[in-house]
DNA sequence: CCACGCTCCTGCGCGC
DNA sequence: TGCGCGCAGGAGCGTG
């Protein structure tokens, strides 16, 4: 599933290949998506030139002049510039056609969505009420903390809430609370400024090493650039249960939190 | 407002 | 070796 990391590797891989480029059609083959791909996508979209490829949280928005198409990759998506005339595999289900080139959505679970959006992305009612982003300057100490003084959920499931921070997923969820040596179990609420803070730069830390990384391994992800997988990343906990803790050597362990599977080192990890 | 559980879907891995 | 079950995952949405 493609987390922040892989959404924003597969943005660059787009951007500078169809930046500029008009689109000439569009192919949908199979519109039953997480929402229907809509009829009047081909009709809203031929003969608009791509503007820009932004990503606000985990969706991917490629700015036409003016309208949008708000794209996100659910948990096995992929956005691949191929051959216009490449023949689809039986998940490929949207094709926006560049000319000689295409985008191809490939989503086996289709638990993503396409859809064309008029006038600003942001405004749109699936982005409207997102929380601020990871890697920007508004998710500091300051936010972390006065966003998390009243709830009573576990830190791991605050930090998987996109109106406190968006595009932590579950596996950097878990990564992220490592790296700032916060046990997941910590109810949110009381956590001091000072760990919110540490919290906070892990979390960015943690989703920018892994966007520098390309992205972290996904069985079926495949970049923008079409280019295959990239090398599996070094979990320090995640999918690690059993396993020794590679800072302290302890047992890493596993537990289902609020419907998700959860890992920390109980030795790093503090409450 | 808040918290929780359900839901969409397919591929894979495990146990028998 | 084959089959089938259960799980994985994002996030919106309905319910209490």
């Amino acid at each position: 599933m493609p987390e922040l990391p892989e959404v924003e590797t597969t943005r660059r891989g787009i951007l500078p290949v169809l930046t500029g480029q008009v689109v000439t059609g569009c192919r949908v083959r199979n519109p039953r998506l997480r929402l229907p791909v809509s009829d009047l996508m081909e009709s809203r979209v031929t003969g608009r030139t791509l503007l820009d490829v932004r990503r606000r949280a985990k969706y991917l928005l490629l700015i036409f002049d003016p309208g949008c198409i708000v794209v996100h990759l659910g948990m096995s998506g992929s956005l691949r510039v191929v051959p216009a005339e490449l023949p689809p595999g039986p998940h490929d289900h949207v094709d926006l056609v560049f000319g000689a080139s295409a985008l191809r959505l490939r989503d086996p679970r289709r638990f993503g969505l396409m859809v064309w959006h008029d006038g600003d992305p942001l405004a749109h009612p699936l982005l409207r009420h997102l929380g601020p982003e990871p890697l920007e300057a508004g998710f500091d100490a300051g936010w972390l903390y006065r966003a998390t003084r009243a709830t009573q959920v576990p830190i791991k499931q605050a930090l998987m809430d996109a109106r406190r921070v968006v595009g932590v997923g579950n596996i950097y969820a878990s990564e992220s609370l490592f790296r700032a040596r916060i046990s997941p179990l910590v109810s949110a609420r009381t956590l001091g400024r000072v760990r919110c803070g540490r919290l906070a730069g892990c979390v960015r830390e943690t989703l920018q090493d892994a966007i520098l990384a390309g992205g972290s391994t996904l069985r079926d992800f495949v970049g923008g650039d079409g280019r295959p997988g990239y090398f599996q990343q070094q979990y320090f906990v995640y999918g690690r249960d059993g396993q020794s803790c590679r800072v302290c050597g302890k047992t890493i362990v596993k537990a289902i939190i609020a419907q998700r599977a959860t890992f920390w080192c109980p030795h790093c990890q503090r409450r």
